[in-house]
DNA sequence: ATCAAAGTTAAAGCTCACTTGAGGTCAAGC
DNA sequence: GCTTGACCTCAAGTGAGCTTTAACTTTGAT
């Protein structure tokens, strides 16, 4: 059976029915049609799904995601090495964000032997000092989500 | 001066007046407030901020940060025992995040480096697979946020 | 005393990533 | 042919974490 039920991508993906029509709407992923109108999936899209939630543990939105796709070929499948140039691309996302994070550590503990309740020095009382207002919404992953510009 | 209105409290924290008074309404901060009733924020706010952001960083929502804060004496102002208590309770928190991502990134390069084109194998392909893998996996951190189902 | 800047409240609005619900259709087994 | 369960669309709802708005008050400098 080369193509697959909407139900079918959704148990083997682990991700719900409504998730998916949500992404094909958002254009992450597609579908051809069969002729009473179902949904028809190609095995292709569940690696494409498992992107999709790597990169949202990466720290990526739905948005990025898809203009991270856009990297791959519209007319044939994509190959290994066009999804490896993908996950390449992300490495860097990936360990900025583990240096973000080793970095909070580090400050937490230095901020705890040093005597920075004489304030004024410590990073976390003066954590941006100057922070890029972004547009209003949820701040799900405060640092990276698009703190390269200002 | 002892007492910092809302605008020096957020200019110095970098976080909006308008998050501020919704920290307050969310019972992560306290102010004292004027004859006027304008608030007036003791300086030891400006380090509990700074854990709040620092938190966030780490990947706790609000009510779980709350929850830490809990943990600090009502009395008396926290000393640095006491914060140094609490940064400690989120140093396994950070670490656990640094190995989600450590493992994600294994994972896309193992995914390049082997031949999970032929599916089944790869983690991106099946993520999630049934509770089968509850504890580890790329995906908890998605996972725990929304479904804790089933 | 005046006046602008900064502060107050409550309520509504917004983004993201989905989920839910209503009302209807499709596909497959009996 | 009928039934059942999976599927369809579109619209509205959800929750976290804020922001915005409106109408009004306080503060502090002149």
């Amino acid at each position: 059976m080369a193509l697959l039920s909407i139900g079918e991508v959704a148990e083997r993906s682990g991700v719900a029915a409504s998730a998916l029509r949500y992404y094909e709407q958002q254009g992450l992923i597609t579908s051809l049609r069969s002729d009473g109108g179902q949904r028809k999936f190609q095995r292709e899209v569940l690696r494409r799904i498992g992107f999709i939630r790597a990169a949202q543990v990466a720290g990526l939105n739905l948005e990025q995601i898809k203009a991270a796709f856009a990297s791959l070929p519209e007319q044939r499948t994509p190959n290994r090495e066009d999804w490896q140039t993908l996950a390449a691309s992300w490495q860097p996302l990936i360990e900025e964000r583990i240096a973000a994070l080793t970095a909070l550590q580090t400050q937490l503990t230095s901020c705890i032997g040093c005597g920075c309740l004489s304030l004024e020095v410590c990073a976390l009382y003066n954590p941006a000092d100057k922070a890029a207002k972004r547009g209003s919404g949820a701040r799900y992953l405060l640092g990276d989500k698009a703190s390269a510009a200002d």
